[in-house]
DNA sequence: GCTCGTCTGTGCGCTGGCGAACAAACATAT
DNA sequence: ATATGTTTGTTCGCCAGCGCACAGACGAGC
Protein backbone atom coordinates (compact mmCIF):
# COMPACT_ATOMS: atom_id res chain seq x y z
CA UNK A 1 0.00 0.00 0.00
CA UNK A 2 2.43 2.45 1.26
CA UNK A 3 5.11 3.17 -1.19
CA UNK A 4 7.49 5.58 0.63
CA UNK A 5 10.99 4.95 2.19
CA UNK A 6 9.96 3.24 5.24
CA UNK A 7 12.14 4.22 8.60
CA UNK A 8 14.50 0.92 9.50
CA UNK A 9 15.25 -0.13 12.98
CA UNK A 10 18.54 0.95 13.21
CA UNK A 11 21.13 -2.27 13.13
CA UNK A 12 18.69 -4.78 11.54
CA UNK A 13 17.89 -5.12 7.97
CA UNK A 14 15.23 -7.36 7.56
CA UNK A 15 12.71 -6.61 10.46
CA UNK A 16 10.61 -4.29 9.66
CA UNK A 17 7.31 -1.96 11.05
CA UNK A 18 5.84 -3.44 7.92
CA UNK A 19 6.18 -6.75 9.55
CA UNK A 20 3.30 -6.05 11.40
CA UNK A 21 -0.26 -5.84 9.50
CA UNK A 22 -1.59 -3.23 12.14
CA UNK A 23 1.81 -1.14 12.05
CA UNK A 24 1.84 -1.23 8.37
CA UNK A 25 -1.96 -0.46 7.75
CA UNK A 26 -1.88 3.12 9.63
CA UNK A 27 -0.93 6.34 7.46
CA UNK A 28 1.84 8.32 7.19
CA UNK A 29 0.38 10.65 10.03
CA UNK A 30 -0.19 8.72 12.35
CA UNK A 31 3.23 6.50 11.54
CA UNK A 32 5.17 9.45 12.46
CA UNK A 33 3.69 9.74 15.95
CA UNK A 34 3.86 6.18 16.63
CA UNK A 35 7.18 4.46 15.05
CA UNK A 36 9.87 6.61 17.04
CA UNK A 37 8.42 4.97 20.24
CA UNK A 38 8.40 1.29 18.99
CA UNK A 39 11.13 -0.68 20.11
CA UNK A 40 11.88 -4.18 18.65
CA UNK A 41 12.57 -6.61 21.09
CA UNK A 42 13.03 -9.96 21.33
CA UNK A 43 10.41 -12.81 22.52
CA UNK A 44 11.74 -15.93 23.79
CA UNK A 45 9.72 -18.68 23.75
CA UNK A 46 7.83 -19.22 27.10
CA UNK A 47 8.28 -15.13 28.01
CA UNK A 48 5.31 -13.89 30.04
CA UNK A 49 4.28 -10.65 28.83
CA UNK A 50 1.37 -10.23 31.59
CA UNK A 51 0.39 -12.17 34.26
CA UNK A 52 -3.00 -12.96 34.82
CA UNK A 53 -4.21 -9.09 36.35
CA UNK A 54 -1.00 -7.31 35.71
CA UNK A 55 -1.73 -3.74 35.00
CA UNK A 56 0.39 -3.33 31.11
CA UNK A 57 2.89 -0.76 31.04
CA UNK A 58 3.29 -1.97 27.26
CA UNK A 59 1.53 -3.50 24.21
CA UNK A 60 3.62 -5.82 21.67
CA UNK A 61 3.09 -5.78 18.15
CA UNK A 62 4.22 -9.63 17.05
CA UNK A 63 6.57 -9.41 13.95
CA UNK A 64 7.36 -12.98 13.69
CA UNK A 65 6.66 -13.98 16.94
CA UNK A 66 3.35 -15.29 18.51
CA UNK A 67 1.79 -14.62 21.40
CA UNK A 68 -0.89 -16.98 23.18
CA UNK A 69 -3.93 -15.51 25.64
CA UNK A 70 -3.82 -18.73 28.09
CA UNK A 71 -6.65 -18.42 30.72
CA UNK A 72 -5.11 -20.78 33.76
CA UNK A 73 -7.41 -22.03 36.08
CA UNK A 74 -6.82 -22.34 39.63
CA UNK A 75 -6.18 -26.28 39.72
CA UNK A 76 -3.39 -25.38 36.95
CA UNK A 77 -5.32 -26.12 34.49
CA UNK A 78 -5.21 -24.24 31.43
CA UNK A 79 -7.03 -23.24 28.14
CA UNK A 80 -5.83 -20.92 25.27
CA UNK A 81 -8.42 -18.10 24.71
CA UNK A 82 -6.84 -16.47 21.84
CA UNK A 83 -3.37 -16.49 19.45
CA UNK A 84 -1.91 -13.08 18.50
CA UNK A 85 0.60 -12.80 15.40
CA UNK A 86 1.79 -10.26 13.19
CA UNK A 87 -2.21 -9.62 12.17
CA UNK A 88 -2.30 -8.38 15.53
CA UNK A 89 -1.54 -6.58 18.75
CA UNK A 90 -1.20 -7.96 22.60
CA UNK A 91 -2.66 -6.03 25.06
CA UNK A 92 -6.23 -4.35 23.56
CA UNK A 93 -7.39 -4.40 27.68
CA UNK A 94 -5.03 -0.97 27.79
CA UNK A 95 -7.29 0.58 25.39
CA UNK A 96 -10.55 -0.89 26.01
CA UNK A 97 -10.32 0.61 29.19
CA UNK A 98 -9.77 -2.44 31.85
CA UNK A 99 -5.71 -2.00 31.85
CA UNK A 100 -5.51 -6.01 32.78
CA UNK A 101 -7.18 -9.30 31.93
CA UNK A 102 -7.59 -12.09 34.55
CA UNK A 103 -5.33 -14.39 31.41
CA UNK A 104 -1.72 -14.92 30.97
CA UNK A 105 0.42 -13.75 27.92
CA UNK A 106 2.80 -16.52 26.90
CA UNK A 107 5.24 -16.23 24.04
CA UNK A 108 3.72 -19.48 22.02
CA UNK A 109 6.45 -18.79 19.35
CA UNK A 110 9.78 -17.12 19.81
CA UNK A 111 10.51 -14.14 17.51
CA UNK A 112 10.14 -10.35 17.62
CA UNK A 113 7.56 -7.50 18.28
CA UNK A 114 7.36 -3.94 18.54
CA UNK A 115 6.78 -2.78 21.88
CA UNK A 116 4.94 0.28 22.67
CA UNK A 117 4.87 2.12 26.29
CA UNK A 118 1.36 2.38 27.19
CA UNK A 119 1.37 5.48 27.79
CA UNK A 120 2.13 6.28 23.74
CA UNK A 121 -0.56 3.69 22.56
CA UNK A 122 -3.32 5.76 24.59
CA UNK A 123 -2.28 9.15 23.35
CA UNK A 124 -2.76 8.04 19.96
CA UNK A 125 -5.58 6.24 20.71
CA UNK A 126 -7.05 9.01 22.28
CA UNK A 127 -6.81 10.88 19.55
CA UNK A 128 -9.93 9.09 18.09
CA UNK A 129 -8.32 8.81 14.88
CA UNK A 130 -7.31 5.69 12.42
CA UNK A 131 -4.99 3.63 14.98
CA UNK A 132 -8.64 3.85 17.50
CA UNK A 133 -10.47 2.43 14.75
CA UNK A 134 -7.70 -0.28 13.62
CA UNK A 135 -7.81 -1.35 17.26
CA UNK A 136 -11.72 -1.62 17.65
CA UNK A 137 -12.19 -3.55 14.08
CA UNK A 138 -9.05 -5.98 15.80
CA UNK A 139 -10.47 -6.67 18.90
CA UNK A 140 -13.51 -7.56 17.27
CA UNK A 141 -11.98 -10.06 15.44
CA UNK A 142 -10.39 -11.35 18.52
CA UNK A 143 -13.91 -11.37 20.11
CA UNK A 144 -14.86 -13.35 16.99
CA UNK A 145 -11.99 -16.02 17.71
CA UNK A 146 -12.40 -16.23 20.92
CA UNK A 147 -15.66 -17.15 20.59
CA UNK A 148 -15.04 -19.89 18.16
CA UNK A 149 -12.62 -21.35 20.52
CA UNK A 150 -15.25 -21.90 23.20
CA UNK A 151 -17.90 -23.45 20.36
CA UNK A 152 -14.77 -25.59 19.11
CA UNK A 153 -13.66 -26.56 22.94
CA UNK A 154 -17.37 -28.16 23.67
CA UNK A 155 -18.02 -29.61 20.80
CA UNK A 156 -14.49 -30.51 18.75
CA UNK A 157 -12.13 -33.60 18.86
CA UNK A 158 -8.64 -33.29 19.70
CA UNK A 159 -7.48 -34.21 16.22
CA UNK A 160 -9.71 -31.86 14.98
CA UNK A 161 -8.67 -28.83 17.33
CA UNK A 162 -5.17 -29.91 16.66
CA UNK A 163 -5.71 -29.22 12.95
CA UNK A 164 -6.75 -25.66 13.94
CA UNK A 165 -4.20 -24.91 16.11
CA UNK A 166 -1.72 -25.63 13.38
CA UNK A 167 -3.28 -23.59 10.70
CA UNK A 168 -3.83 -20.76 12.91
CA UNK A 169 -0.29 -20.86 13.83
CA UNK A 170 1.42 -21.75 10.62
CA UNK A 171 -0.78 -18.74 9.23
CA UNK A 172 1.51 -16.45 11.97
CA UNK A 173 4.37 -17.88 10.40
CA UNK A 174 6.41 -17.18 7.71
CA UNK A 175 7.27 -20.98 6.81
CA UNK A 176 6.00 -24.08 7.37
CA UNK A 177 7.69 -24.80 10.29
CA UNK A 178 6.91 -24.41 13.52
CA UNK A 179 9.10 -25.33 17.18
CA UNK A 180 6.67 -26.33 19.75
CA UNK A 181 6.90 -29.49 21.90
CA UNK A 182 3.45 -32.12 22.11
CA UNK A 183 3.37 -30.85 26.12
CA UNK A 184 2.90 -27.58 24.72
CA UNK A 185 0.59 -27.51 22.53
CA UNK A 186 -1.09 -29.47 25.03
CA UNK A 187 -1.53 -26.76 27.41
CA UNK A 188 -2.54 -24.39 24.95
CA UNK A 189 -5.12 -26.61 23.81
CA UNK A 190 -6.39 -27.79 27.31
CA UNK A 191 -5.84 -31.35 27.05
CA UNK A 192 -3.33 -34.27 27.81
CA UNK A 193 -0.44 -34.69 26.15
CA UNK A 194 -1.19 -37.95 25.11
CA UNK A 195 -3.66 -37.09 23.55
CA UNK A 196 -1.49 -34.51 21.21
CA UNK A 197 0.66 -37.15 21.06
CA UNK A 198 -2.06 -39.84 19.19
CA UNK A 199 -3.65 -37.12 17.19
CA UNK A 200 0.10 -35.71 16.07
CA UNK A 201 1.36 -39.36 15.18
CA UNK A 202 -2.69 -39.63 13.10
CA UNK A 203 -1.35 -36.91 11.39
CA UNK A 204 2.20 -37.76 10.78
CA UNK A 205 1.64 -41.66 9.62
CA UNK A 206 -0.90 -39.79 6.90
CA UNK A 207 1.79 -38.02 6.04
CA UNK A 208 0.22 -34.39 6.61
CA UNK A 209 2.69 -33.12 9.09
CA UNK A 210 6.33 -34.54 9.92
CA UNK A 211 8.17 -34.11 13.61
CA UNK A 212 10.45 -34.80 15.88
CA UNK A 213 11.58 -33.43 19.45
CA UNK A 214 9.54 -29.91 19.35
CA UNK A 215 10.02 -29.02 15.74
CA UNK A 216 6.94 -29.72 13.38
CA UNK A 217 6.91 -29.11 9.61
CA UNK A 218 3.89 -28.86 7.72
CA UNK A 219 3.60 -31.13 4.53
CA UNK A 220 -0.06 -31.36 2.86
CA UNK A 221 -1.67 -28.00 4.34
CA UNK A 222 -4.67 -28.78 1.84
CA UNK A 223 -5.33 -31.84 3.79
CA UNK A 224 -4.86 -30.25 7.20
CA UNK A 225 -7.48 -28.05 6.35
CA UNK A 226 -9.72 -30.94 5.38
CA UNK A 227 -9.57 -32.95 8.57
CA UNK A 228 -10.03 -29.66 10.58
CA UNK A 229 -13.30 -28.78 11.80
CA UNK A 230 -15.06 -25.51 10.48
CA UNK A 231 -13.41 -23.72 13.42
CA UNK A 232 -10.81 -22.17 11.44
CA UNK A 233 -12.07 -21.45 8.06
CA UNK A 234 -14.95 -19.48 10.15
CA UNK A 235 -12.31 -17.25 11.98
CA UNK A 236 -10.38 -16.85 8.99
CA UNK A 237 -12.85 -15.66 7.00
CA UNK A 238 -14.62 -13.29 9.28
CA UNK A 239 -10.85 -11.84 10.08
CA UNK A 240 -10.56 -11.42 6.14
CA UNK A 241 -13.87 -9.58 5.53
CA UNK A 242 -12.49 -7.59 8.81
CA UNK A 243 -9.45 -6.87 7.51
CA UNK A 244 -10.38 -5.94 4.47
CA UNK A 245 -11.58 -2.60 5.43
CA UNK A 246 -7.72 -1.85 6.26
CA UNK A 247 -6.63 -1.35 2.60
CA UNK A 248 -8.99 0.58 1.63
CA UNK A 249 -9.01 2.82 4.49
CA UNK A 250 -8.09 6.28 2.85
CA UNK A 251 -5.38 8.12 5.18
CA UNK A 252 -6.91 9.69 7.55
CA UNK A 253 -10.13 8.43 6.91
CA UNK A 254 -12.51 6.79 8.79
CA UNK A 255 -14.56 3.61 9.21
CA UNK A 256 -17.76 4.52 10.34
CA UNK A 257 -19.79 5.71 7.24
CA UNK B 1 -26.30 8.23 41.77
CA UNK B 2 -28.27 10.87 39.77
CA UNK B 3 -31.12 12.19 41.73
CA UNK B 4 -32.31 14.29 38.91
CA UNK B 5 -36.11 13.86 38.18
CA UNK B 6 -36.19 10.87 35.34
CA UNK B 7 -38.10 11.04 31.86
CA UNK B 8 -40.73 8.51 32.32
CA UNK B 9 -41.25 6.00 29.13
CA UNK B 10 -45.36 7.11 28.33
CA UNK B 11 -47.53 5.06 29.35
CA UNK B 12 -45.60 2.34 32.20
CA UNK B 13 -44.89 3.47 35.25
CA UNK B 14 -42.79 0.85 36.39
CA UNK B 15 -40.00 0.09 33.35
CA UNK B 16 -37.59 3.27 33.22
CA UNK B 17 -34.16 3.82 30.89
CA UNK B 18 -32.67 3.38 34.93
CA UNK B 19 -33.66 -0.03 34.71
CA UNK B 20 -30.44 -0.85 32.33
CA UNK B 21 -27.08 -0.05 34.01
CA UNK B 22 -25.44 1.07 31.23
CA UNK B 23 -28.12 3.88 30.23
CA UNK B 24 -28.25 4.74 34.19
CA UNK B 25 -24.37 5.51 33.98
CA UNK B 26 -24.44 8.07 31.72
CA UNK B 27 -24.49 11.81 32.64
CA UNK B 28 -27.54 13.92 31.56
CA UNK B 29 -25.75 15.67 28.52
CA UNK B 30 -25.51 12.32 26.95
CA UNK B 31 -28.94 11.16 27.99
CA UNK B 32 -30.80 14.06 26.48
CA UNK B 33 -29.49 12.90 22.73
CA UNK B 34 -29.95 9.59 23.79
CA UNK B 35 -33.08 9.20 25.75
CA UNK B 36 -35.36 10.55 23.13
CA UNK B 37 -34.62 7.58 20.59
CA UNK B 38 -34.65 4.89 22.91
CA UNK B 39 -38.06 2.48 22.34
CA UNK B 40 -39.04 0.13 25.04
CA UNK B 41 -39.55 -3.04 23.19
CA UNK B 42 -40.80 -6.92 24.12
CA UNK B 43 -38.58 -9.42 23.83
CA UNK B 44 -40.39 -12.66 23.42
CA UNK B 45 -38.84 -16.06 24.47
CA UNK B 46 -37.24 -17.34 21.56
CA UNK B 47 -36.88 -14.57 19.54
CA UNK B 48 -33.96 -13.90 17.84
CA UNK B 49 -32.51 -10.43 17.44
CA UNK B 50 -29.61 -11.00 15.12
CA UNK B 51 -28.85 -14.02 13.32
CA UNK B 52 -25.05 -15.20 12.30
CA UNK B 53 -23.82 -12.76 9.53
CA UNK B 54 -26.98 -10.25 9.84
CA UNK B 55 -25.85 -6.56 9.31
CA UNK B 56 -27.23 -5.28 12.48
CA UNK B 57 -30.28 -2.31 12.57
CA UNK B 58 -30.25 -1.25 16.45
CA UNK B 59 -28.65 -2.21 19.63
CA UNK B 60 -30.76 -3.51 22.82
CA UNK B 61 -30.18 -2.49 26.20
CA UNK B 62 -32.26 -5.27 28.40
CA UNK B 63 -33.77 -4.04 31.26
CA UNK B 64 -35.55 -7.36 32.40
CA UNK B 65 -34.74 -9.69 29.35
CA UNK B 66 -31.74 -11.81 29.06
CA UNK B 67 -30.56 -12.29 26.29
CA UNK B 68 -27.81 -14.74 25.11
CA UNK B 69 -25.10 -14.84 22.36
CA UNK B 70 -25.23 -18.58 20.74
CA UNK B 71 -22.76 -19.31 18.16
CA UNK B 72 -24.62 -22.03 15.95
CA UNK B 73 -22.26 -25.23 14.40
CA UNK B 74 -22.84 -26.46 10.82
CA UNK B 75 -24.41 -29.61 12.39
CA UNK B 76 -26.86 -27.90 14.58
CA UNK B 77 -24.97 -28.06 17.74
CA UNK B 78 -24.67 -24.59 19.98
CA UNK B 79 -22.65 -23.22 22.45
CA UNK B 80 -23.70 -20.22 24.60
CA UNK B 81 -20.99 -17.23 24.14
CA UNK B 82 -21.85 -14.77 26.64
CA UNK B 83 -25.16 -13.78 28.18
CA UNK B 84 -26.05 -10.36 28.70
CA UNK B 85 -28.99 -8.82 30.34
CA UNK B 86 -29.90 -5.61 32.31
CA UNK B 87 -25.74 -4.58 32.80
CA UNK B 88 -25.44 -4.23 29.31
CA UNK B 89 -25.83 -3.80 25.34
CA UNK B 90 -26.71 -6.63 22.40
CA UNK B 91 -24.96 -5.50 19.23
CA UNK B 92 -21.43 -4.62 20.40
CA UNK B 93 -19.75 -5.47 16.54
CA UNK B 94 -22.44 -2.12 16.12
CA UNK B 95 -19.16 0.05 17.49
CA UNK B 96 -16.23 -2.24 17.32
CA UNK B 97 -16.90 -1.77 13.29
CA UNK B 98 -17.64 -4.83 12.23
CA UNK B 99 -21.74 -4.24 11.85
CA UNK B 100 -22.20 -8.37 12.38
CA UNK B 101 -21.18 -11.31 14.29
CA UNK B 102 -20.61 -14.72 13.45
CA UNK B 103 -23.12 -15.42 15.93
CA UNK B 104 -26.81 -15.15 16.62
CA UNK B 105 -28.53 -13.53 19.42
CA UNK B 106 -31.50 -15.19 21.20
CA UNK B 107 -33.83 -14.21 23.70
CA UNK B 108 -33.18 -15.96 26.28
CA UNK B 109 -35.66 -15.07 29.33
CA UNK B 110 -38.38 -12.92 27.90
CA UNK B 111 -38.94 -9.38 28.94
CA UNK B 112 -38.54 -5.49 27.68
CA UNK B 113 -35.13 -3.88 26.17
CA UNK B 114 -34.88 -0.35 25.34
CA UNK B 115 -34.06 -0.57 20.95
CA UNK B 116 -31.88 2.09 19.75
CA UNK B 117 -31.35 2.45 16.24
CA UNK B 118 -27.87 1.95 15.11
CA UNK B 119 -27.30 5.17 13.24
CA UNK B 120 -28.07 6.91 16.94
CA UNK B 121 -25.71 4.53 18.65
CA UNK B 122 -22.91 5.41 16.16
CA UNK B 123 -23.36 9.28 16.27
CA UNK B 124 -23.58 8.85 19.82
CA UNK B 125 -19.94 6.90 20.05
CA UNK B 126 -18.30 8.79 17.64
CA UNK B 127 -18.36 11.74 19.83
CA UNK B 128 -15.71 10.11 21.51
CA UNK B 129 -17.38 11.03 24.57
CA UNK B 130 -18.76 9.19 28.06
CA UNK B 131 -20.77 6.31 25.72
CA UNK B 132 -17.48 5.83 24.00
CA UNK B 133 -15.59 4.48 27.00
CA UNK B 134 -18.51 3.42 29.04
CA UNK B 135 -19.03 0.88 25.80
CA UNK B 136 -15.39 -0.31 25.24
CA UNK B 137 -15.59 -1.20 28.84
CA UNK B 138 -18.53 -3.07 29.10
CA UNK B 139 -16.62 -5.54 25.86
CA UNK B 140 -13.70 -6.33 28.21
CA UNK B 141 -16.10 -6.85 30.21
CA UNK B 142 -18.01 -9.51 28.08
CA UNK B 143 -14.89 -10.30 26.79
CA UNK B 144 -13.69 -11.57 30.09
CA UNK B 145 -17.00 -13.58 30.05
CA UNK B 146 -16.05 -15.13 26.71
CA UNK B 147 -12.82 -16.27 27.59
CA UNK B 148 -14.07 -17.83 30.95
CA UNK B 149 -16.95 -19.98 28.78
CA UNK B 150 -14.03 -20.76 26.93
CA UNK B 151 -11.99 -22.30 29.47
CA UNK B 152 -15.19 -23.79 31.59
CA UNK B 153 -16.43 -25.46 28.33
CA UNK B 154 -13.07 -27.56 28.48
CA UNK B 155 -12.51 -28.28 31.87
CA UNK B 156 -16.03 -28.41 34.21
CA UNK B 157 -18.74 -31.10 34.62
CA UNK B 158 -22.17 -30.42 33.49
CA UNK B 159 -23.30 -29.94 37.30
CA UNK B 160 -20.30 -26.80 37.68
CA UNK B 161 -21.38 -25.33 34.43
CA UNK B 162 -24.84 -25.98 35.22
CA UNK B 163 -24.76 -24.03 38.41
CA UNK B 164 -22.26 -21.05 36.78
CA UNK B 165 -25.39 -20.76 34.46
CA UNK B 166 -28.24 -20.37 36.78
CA UNK B 167 -26.22 -17.64 38.67
CA UNK B 168 -25.34 -15.32 35.51
CA UNK B 169 -29.14 -15.56 34.88
CA UNK B 170 -30.26 -14.95 38.43
CA UNK B 171 -27.81 -12.26 38.65
CA UNK B 172 -29.84 -10.60 35.36
CA UNK B 173 -33.23 -10.94 37.03
CA UNK B 174 -35.22 -9.53 39.65
CA UNK B 175 -36.10 -12.28 41.75
CA UNK B 176 -35.61 -15.78 42.06
CA UNK B 177 -37.18 -17.14 39.25
CA UNK B 178 -36.26 -18.18 36.06
CA UNK B 179 -38.27 -19.85 33.25
CA UNK B 180 -36.31 -22.10 31.01
CA UNK B 181 -36.89 -25.52 29.93
CA UNK B 182 -33.78 -28.15 30.36
CA UNK B 183 -34.12 -28.69 26.73
CA UNK B 184 -33.34 -24.93 26.38
CA UNK B 185 -30.67 -24.92 28.66
CA UNK B 186 -28.91 -27.67 27.44
CA UNK B 187 -28.53 -26.01 24.20
CA UNK B 188 -27.45 -22.74 25.56
CA UNK B 189 -24.75 -24.97 27.39
CA UNK B 190 -24.07 -26.72 24.45
CA UNK B 191 -25.01 -30.42 26.54
CA UNK B 192 -27.53 -33.21 25.84
CA UNK B 193 -30.56 -32.54 27.63
CA UNK B 194 -30.68 -35.94 29.78
CA UNK B 195 -27.11 -34.24 31.05
CA UNK B 196 -29.37 -30.65 32.39
CA UNK B 197 -31.72 -33.30 33.52
CA UNK B 198 -29.54 -35.10 35.63
CA UNK B 199 -27.58 -32.05 36.98
CA UNK B 200 -30.96 -30.55 37.70
CA UNK B 201 -32.39 -33.34 39.58
CA UNK B 202 -29.46 -33.59 41.84
CA UNK B 203 -29.39 -29.86 42.49
CA UNK B 204 -33.82 -30.24 42.97
CA UNK B 205 -32.86 -33.73 45.66
CA UNK B 206 -30.19 -31.57 47.04
CA UNK B 207 -32.98 -28.79 47.96
CA UNK B 208 -31.05 -25.67 46.21
CA UNK B 209 -33.52 -25.47 43.35
CA UNK B 210 -37.48 -26.08 42.85
CA UNK B 211 -38.40 -26.41 39.21
CA UNK B 212 -41.06 -28.28 37.11
CA UNK B 213 -42.00 -27.73 33.22
CA UNK B 214 -39.86 -24.71 32.93
CA UNK B 215 -39.91 -22.91 35.92
CA UNK B 216 -36.70 -22.48 37.92
CA UNK B 217 -36.43 -21.14 41.54
CA UNK B 218 -33.05 -21.09 43.39
CA UNK B 219 -33.95 -21.78 47.33
CA UNK B 220 -30.31 -21.80 48.80
CA UNK B 221 -28.01 -19.46 46.27
CA UNK B 222 -25.07 -19.47 48.50
CA UNK B 223 -24.96 -23.90 48.17
CA UNK B 224 -25.50 -23.13 44.30
CA UNK B 225 -22.37 -20.60 44.03
CA UNK B 226 -20.68 -23.44 46.20
CA UNK B 227 -21.03 -25.95 44.18
CA UNK B 228 -20.18 -24.14 40.92
CA UNK B 229 -16.77 -24.00 39.49
CA UNK B 230 -14.47 -20.56 39.73
CA UNK B 231 -15.86 -19.31 36.56
CA UNK B 232 -18.50 -17.38 37.88
CA UNK B 233 -16.48 -15.77 40.54
CA UNK B 234 -13.59 -14.67 38.19
CA UNK B 235 -16.24 -13.41 35.78
CA UNK B 236 -18.37 -11.66 38.44
CA UNK B 237 -15.44 -9.91 39.83
CA UNK B 238 -14.17 -8.72 37.40
CA UNK B 239 -17.60 -7.01 36.06
CA UNK B 240 -17.46 -5.34 39.01
CA UNK B 241 -14.05 -4.11 38.61
CA UNK B 242 -14.30 -2.54 35.25
CA UNK B 243 -17.79 -1.24 36.33
CA UNK B 244 -16.72 0.38 39.62
CA UNK B 245 -15.25 3.04 37.28
CA UNK B 246 -18.82 3.57 35.85
CA UNK B 247 -19.63 4.76 39.22
CA UNK B 248 -17.13 7.14 39.85
CA UNK B 249 -17.11 9.08 36.65
CA UNK B 250 -17.51 12.11 36.48
CA UNK B 251 -20.02 13.72 34.14
CA UNK B 252 -18.50 14.59 30.74
CA UNK B 253 -15.63 12.97 32.54
CA UNK B 254 -12.64 9.98 30.83
CA UNK B 255 -11.60 6.84 31.73
CA UNK B 256 -8.33 7.40 30.76
CA UNK B 257 -6.37 9.65 33.07
C1' DG C 1 -63.80 -35.61 31.37
C1' DC C 2 -60.15 -36.87 27.77
C1' DT C 3 -56.46 -36.06 24.36
C1' DC C 4 -52.42 -34.35 22.74
C1' DG C 5 -48.20 -32.08 22.99
C1' DT C 6 -44.58 -30.76 25.90
C1' DC C 7 -41.46 -31.58 29.52
C1' DT C 8 -38.89 -34.59 32.53
C1' DG C 9 -37.01 -39.20 34.20
C1' DT C 10 -34.47 -43.48 33.38
C1' DG C 11 -31.88 -47.05 31.43
C1' DC C 12 -29.10 -48.97 28.11
C1' DG C 13 -24.36 -49.53 25.51
C1' DC C 14 -20.55 -46.82 23.51
C1' DT C 15 -16.56 -43.91 23.16
C1' DG C 16 -13.37 -40.01 23.68
C1' DG C 17 -10.60 -38.29 26.72
C1' DC C 18 -8.43 -38.69 31.46
C1' DG C 19 -4.82 -40.16 34.90
C1' DA C 20 -1.03 -42.79 35.89
C1' DA C 21 2.88 -45.47 35.01
C1' DC C 22 6.47 -46.75 32.24
C1' DA C 23 9.44 -47.54 28.03
C1' DA C 24 11.89 -46.01 24.14
C1' DA C 25 14.09 -42.53 21.24
C1' DC C 26 16.72 -38.61 20.91
C1' DA C 27 19.85 -34.28 21.99
C1' DT C 28 23.28 -32.19 24.49
C1' DA C 29 26.94 -31.58 27.57
C1' DT C 30 30.66 -33.54 29.84
C1' DA D 1 31.23 -42.41 24.29
C1' DT D 2 28.48 -41.89 28.14
C1' DA D 3 25.29 -39.96 31.05
C1' DT D 4 21.39 -37.07 31.78
C1' DG D 5 17.35 -34.79 30.81
C1' DT D 6 13.82 -34.10 27.53
C1' DT D 7 10.51 -35.59 24.24
C1' DT D 8 7.56 -39.00 22.39
C1' DG D 9 5.15 -43.67 22.35
C1' DT D 10 2.21 -47.15 24.53
C1' DT D 11 -0.78 -49.37 27.66
C1' DC D 12 -4.65 -50.00 30.92
C1' DG D 13 -8.47 -49.09 33.75
C1' DC D 14 -11.90 -45.53 34.46
C1' DC D 15 -15.67 -42.33 33.84
C1' DA D 16 -18.27 -38.31 32.08
C1' DG D 17 -20.94 -37.42 28.60
C1' DC D 18 -23.15 -39.05 24.23
C1' DG D 19 -26.95 -41.02 21.35
C1' DC D 20 -30.93 -43.56 21.50
C1' DA D 21 -35.19 -45.32 23.07
C1' DC D 22 -38.95 -45.12 25.76
C1' DA D 23 -41.88 -44.19 29.90
C1' DG D 24 -44.13 -41.32 32.94
C1' DA D 25 -45.95 -36.69 34.32
C1' DC D 26 -47.97 -32.62 33.68
C1' DG D 27 -50.91 -28.85 31.46
C1' DA D 28 -53.71 -26.62 28.05
C1' DG D 29 -57.51 -27.05 25.14
C1' DC D 30 -61.49 -29.34 23.36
Amino acid sequence: MFKKPEPKCEGCESPCFQDNLLLKAISAEVRERIYPHLKLTELPLGDVLYESGDVMESVYFPTNSIVSMLYVMEDGRSAEISVVGNEGIVGIALFMGGLSTPSRAIVQSAGQAYRLDSKHLKAEFSRHGELHHLLLRYTQALITQMAQTAACNRHHSIDQQLCRWLLLSMDRLKGDQLDMTQELIANMLGVRREGVTEAASKLQSAGIIQYQRGHIRVLDRPELERRCCECYAVVKKESDRLFEAFSYLPEGGSFHS
